[in-house]
DNA sequence: TGCTCACATATCATCGATTATTCGTCAATC
DNA sequence: GATTGACGAATAATCGATGATATGTGAGCA
């Protein structure tokens, strides 16, 4: 039970910071902070009740993916450290560790002796992801609809459920940012039966490159006049029912759509 | 004045350091340090003369990377931060960040609180680099085929044949060496026309995670029987002559046959 | 007016010391 | 005799301070 004092201690000194206001923006423009009470993430699949994120540096990659994901920190802006340290409350060493380890996401990229910026967004970034996520989420989907376990067809199933099960109302922030997240946990999950962690890793790369674009570009129109919901179901459907063929096909035109609506977003904003 | 003062001396702190003794083992066990004399490296492709590297932290993550590729740190196992700090000359806070950001590469993995150790192999590890290298090397070939210019033709049938210029003689370890790096850039060059930089940086890494396994597993035997050169020649005049389904079978039957051979010497050495 | 160079300032990078956590060991208990 | 809990050593994580680099500014000159 010593341990548990120790423990303690610790959770304490953890979750101290963690209440105070949202991150205010650490990039020198845009100075309005949308008060988004930062979801009690249910973050990436494989995370064990108590195994990780004990560390500030380990927080802190959470923190500041969503704040990056969600636009709350602008793309292309300078990350200056010494105003990050202030805003996230830590050491310079923790921040750094923290955004060295986002570089693996694509949503850091960082230069000698100029330090770290956010990821910047564009046209060719986004063709780029929407075609690799044909390519691979497919090929993932392909293989998990082959040796998928039984399991898998009911994670699949639930995911499904939850998500659908969300009223989204753009007068409550907080709908939009669940729906993002089960919508996200969707997507890992149906391809997570292909147990390749590598391909797994690199998909769940680009779903939050992909989603950046998305809650940047459509935050209260996310499919435009699709029924995406009834896209989701299909695919979801055909893949429990291990019809490959079909269910790849629905993927990838559900992700080619998507692509092509933020395309058309994102060219209205860049250009005008 | 004052100034030139300034840059000299620390292009000294940083030059100093580097002639010494190539690094020994840091981890635990093994301790037999193979004297590879730390070949000045012909770095990565894009790197000008003064533009990278100039940091602690990204130098550090060069050589970490190659003390991991190389095998000279041990697959699996712990990488004891205060051994690390004085075999590498440098303090904490770089070298956290050095593989905080090798994490990206597969090469090192992470546990809060537990530090970080050199990535394992597997069996299932190699089977899914070479599944995936067959997939995504092949897609980023046919798109190169599709878009390269007649400037990549010119640097593919460059790295060609630097690399099949090389003489691989097991009795010098460099010229060893220096065939893998312009192996690595063979690939990537033929690849490089696609034009597509999240591809590209996962064939990087893939390569990368091969490299590991071909280099500890198949030192001096690289081929077997197979007359690699041939193959590579083969690869790389179909994708000059833009015969995209060709060149994609052959690139995609060398990657999967070296997949095999490895997969033998792996099992082999596994197993007894 | 436009350019170059020195200086001041802001920012990034690194270090050494301090704090927190884990892991091995051993004694106490059931 | 096995399990549990407490200690101490080893190691990881964080911090505050210092050193190095980049960037902005203005004087001097063509």
């Amino acid at each position: 039970m010593t341990e548990a004092t120790t423990r303690r201690a610790t959770r304490d000194r953890l979750a101290a910071p963690a209440p105070t206001a949202p991150e205010a923006p650490i990039h020198e423009t845009s100075m309005a902070e949308t008060p988004v009470p930062m979801t009690p993430i249910p973050m990436a699949p494989g995370a064990l009740v108590g195994d990780g994120k004990n560390t500030m540096a380990s927080q802190l990659v959470d923190r500041l993916r969503e704040a990056i994901v969600s636009g709350r920190l602008e793309a292309g802006s300078k990350i200056n450290l010494e105003r990050a340290r202030e805003r996230f409350s830590v050491s310079l060493s923790p921040l750094r560790e923290a955004l060295a380890r986002l570089i693996a996401d694509g949503l850091v990229v960082f230069e000698d002796n100029r330090g770290y910026r956010v990821a910047p967004v564009s046209l060719s970034n986004l063709a780029e992801i929407t075609r690799l996520r044909e390519e691979v989420e497919v090929l993932a989907l392909r293989q998990a609809i082959a040796i998928g376990t039984v399991d898998w067809e009911g994670d699949v199933m639930r995911a499904l459920h939850r998500m659908n099960r969300i009223e989204r109302d753009p007068a409550q922030p907080e709908t939009l940012e669940q729906w993002e997240a089960y919508h996200r946990e969707f997507h890992l999950t149906l391809i997570a039966g292909c147990r390749m962690p590598l391909l797994l890793n690199f998909c769940g790369v680009l779903l939050n490159l992909n989603d950046r674009y998305r809650r940047t570009f459509l935050r209260r129109t996310p499919g435009g006049d699709r029924n995406v919901a009834q896209e989701h179901g299909e695919i979801a459907q055909l893949a429990v029912a291990r019809d490959a063929d079909d269910a790849c096909a629905r993927l990838r035109e559900h992700i080619h759509r998507t692509g092509t609506n933020l395309q058309r977003h994102l060219a209205g904003t860049l250009a005008p």
